[in-house]
DNA sequence: AAAATACGATAGTTGAGACTAATTGATTAG
DNA sequence: CTAATCAATTAGTCTCAACTATCGTATTTT
């Protein structure tokens, strides 16, 4: 059982510009060695480990640790508190549920 | 034509507590003056009025002086950002469908 | 065994932001 | 007119976070 992370923790988690740059390349890719997370990111590696520490603590991502490679992937339920927050106060989010709703009939038509 | 703030700006203005629990107040209420706002806020009024800047700035909230109060309301596209981000980077979030599929639902039977 | 690689952890620096207190400008009340 | 109220702004303080540089550890390679 994951413990959920707070809200609070989600969205700062991912305000930081050069973090959520490190979890979109873990989502867009199955998994990642933090190497590679390193490379091309501008910053150094010690500041790679600690924005995957605070990805980590937030619940947003998991790590496999094989070898000396530490392979990183998203954590699925990480977003949960992001999409129950917005359903609560996103109340004028309902207007773009049109895009939702095609969405939703691309995946179950 | 309103200009649509990055998502650097949404997800910073609403990471912070103080400032994420004025915009649910904002939410809330149809439309809330800075005095209620300050009002069992916790801190000053100044800070208050900062954050209100903050928010203004990310899009998420516009404002109606009306003699010496200003109304504050909630901005319908401020959260725009966030939904599309989340559509994009929040693939997993797709095990959620389900509670969204009950919702649209509810709004369009 | 020695060298190289991959990560983690820590200390220290710097800059940003959250806050208070105080001032100012504008509007309303007495 | 004068006093009071509402909101924005500024200056100043303080905490925190993002980062670099460095050291330490484990693992692999030669």
């Amino acid at each position: 059982m994951i413990e959920p992370a707070s809200i609070t923790n989600v969205m700062r988690a991912l305000a930081d510009p050069t973090r959520r740059a490190v979890y979109e390349r873990i989502v867009s890719s199955d998994e990642i060695t933090v190497v590679e997370l390193t490379r091309g990111s501008g910053v150094t590696q010690g500041a790679i480990s600690q924005h995957l520490k605070s990805l980590k603590q937030a619940g947003l991502v998991a790590e496999r640790p094989e070898g000396r490679n530490v392979y990183y992937r998203a954590e699925p339920e990480g977003l949960t508190p992001l999409v129950d927050w917005m359903s609560h106060y996103g109340v004028f989010w309902r207007e773009r549920f049109t895009n939702l709703r095609t969405l939703l009939k691309e995946i179950d038509p």
